[in-house]
RNA sequence: CGAGUAAACAAGACAGCAGCGGGUACAGGCGUGGGAAACCACAGCCAGCCGAAAGGCAGUACAUGAGGAAAGUCCGAGCUUCGCAGGGCAGGAUAGCUGCUAACAGCAGCCGGAGGCGACUCUAGGGAAAGUGCAACAGAAAGAAACCGCCAGCCUUCAGACUGGUAAGGAUGGAAAGGCGAGGUAAGAGCUCACCAGCGCAUGGGAGACCAUGCGGCUAUGUAAACCCUAUCCGAAGCAACACCUGGUUAGAAAACAAUGCGGCGGCCCGUCGGGUUUUCGGGAAGGUGGCUUGAGCCGGCUGGCAACAGCCGGCCUAGAUAGAUUGUUGUCAAAUACAGAACUCGGCUUAUAUGUUUGGUCGCAGA
RNA sequence: CUGGGUAUAGCGCAGAUUGGUAGCGCGCUACCUUGGGGUGGUAGAGGCCGUGGGUUCAAAUCCCGCUACUCAGA
């Protein structure tokens, strides 16, 4: 399946207002189903989590993470992977977990309100504990 | 051995697995998707193809791929554009000397000053007798000074008043008119002398800043990171510059002003060039490619120079992305932990920085 | 990439041109006024002027270096 990067600040814009996402200190999530055959993925690392250097890891980390979970992934999705302060500090394995989890629940599920899903994310999270 | 000082260097290594950028070898067409096109993407197909040529290309293989500060953007340059010469003013920058450099507010050596026992460190370090301003409060007075005091004269009833001399003493202040001692005097005073400090002149030394010696008279406080003066230098904007390509527009309407005017190298004046200009309404301002890495380059040796640096010889090619590659992860090494990511390119400055290694002086203690 | 601006009391701002006393409004504290509260009145507290140096007798102010925030243009 042939993979692609947004780059348009509208895609952005849109997954924000309109997409699903899940919530985790390490990374959130947002995901919404295209017509374009293939799955789009963009990665947002603002100036909040560091300096240059730590945003160019965060941004290495997800595109590590992305590259082994997008096997599983059927369909054709656009995602966007937002980087928090403490992504920069932890080894990649953990984002691949978190961002595994996250991408199963937006994926299988379908038409759930922003509030279930926080509920649900929340009590994976409570689970894991 | 301890303390302190100056400088240089490194900025993880190795192995396994997974992955990315551009480059080279070796040689693009069709298809699909995006697009108006130029062009871009794709392990979709074929095996070489397209093109007149130059040249171009999927896949595969190979080597290669962030820093000492890549940072801050504080200086200086290259490069590009502003149609084409220019002059002056304004404005800005620098400020001991000599050298180095493409240039600099940089560097090297030296001079003066400050600090340290010392190795050594710090230093915006021109001009205050060109002019103007300011020096609050206090104080008599902040510049050619008499409040108290001291001394002389004179008046007078003791007190004291008046006139004059006087910068030794008191008080104020950051600063009080060279410092200190002796002579001198009515009391005093560079009035005279010794030493010290400053200024001027002369002689000698030095490339120069300046230093040394001698003589002279004592006349002028501080502030120029206040205005200013002197000397030297400076056009502006920036790779989102700019060039080319594809497509589109390169229509127009109304009003006002117009040669003592308008526009252009941005402020002003002159010069010069252009031939309309301004406002409102309406249309367009999107994409691609180049610029993009061979350069005041790096490494080694020799020569010159105290050094910065320069010259010669030999060798090397060492990121070029465009939502932005250069890494992720595991193991071993005692630990790998700091600051931190090229974005047109160089030379500096400034700031951040874990840990480790090496070298040259200095001081103290002990021993031979 | 380029060019500006701001930082002063808990909050919002003066003071910087021309260097010597840091001030205004709201808020805060105490007291008075009221049966009580508000309003009103009187008095008071609260500042190493963002940070590190320098010039000066003396710096919020002048000069240099940092830090944070913020605006504009391409």
């Amino acid at each position: 399946m042939p993979v692609a990067v947004i780059k348009e600040n509208r895609i952005f814009r849109r997954l924000y207002s309109k997409g699903k996402y899940q919530v985790h200190p390490l990374l959130v999530t947002y995901a919404q189903r295209n017509r374009e055959g293939r799955t789009r993925y963009g990665i947002s690392a603002s100036k909040k989590i560091g300096c240059a250097a730590e945003r160019n890891r965060a941004k290495r980390v997800i595109r590590a993470a992305y590259r082994e979970v997008e096997k599983e992934i059927t369909g054709s999705w656009d995602f966007i992977f937002v980087a928090r302060s403490r992504t920069t500090k932890v080894k990649m394995d953990e984002i691949k977990k978190v961002m595994e989890r996250q991408i199963k629940t937006l994926t299988a599920e379908n038409g759930k309100s922003g509030k279930e899903k926080r509920k649900i994310e929340s009590q994976s999270e409570k689970q894991e504990r």
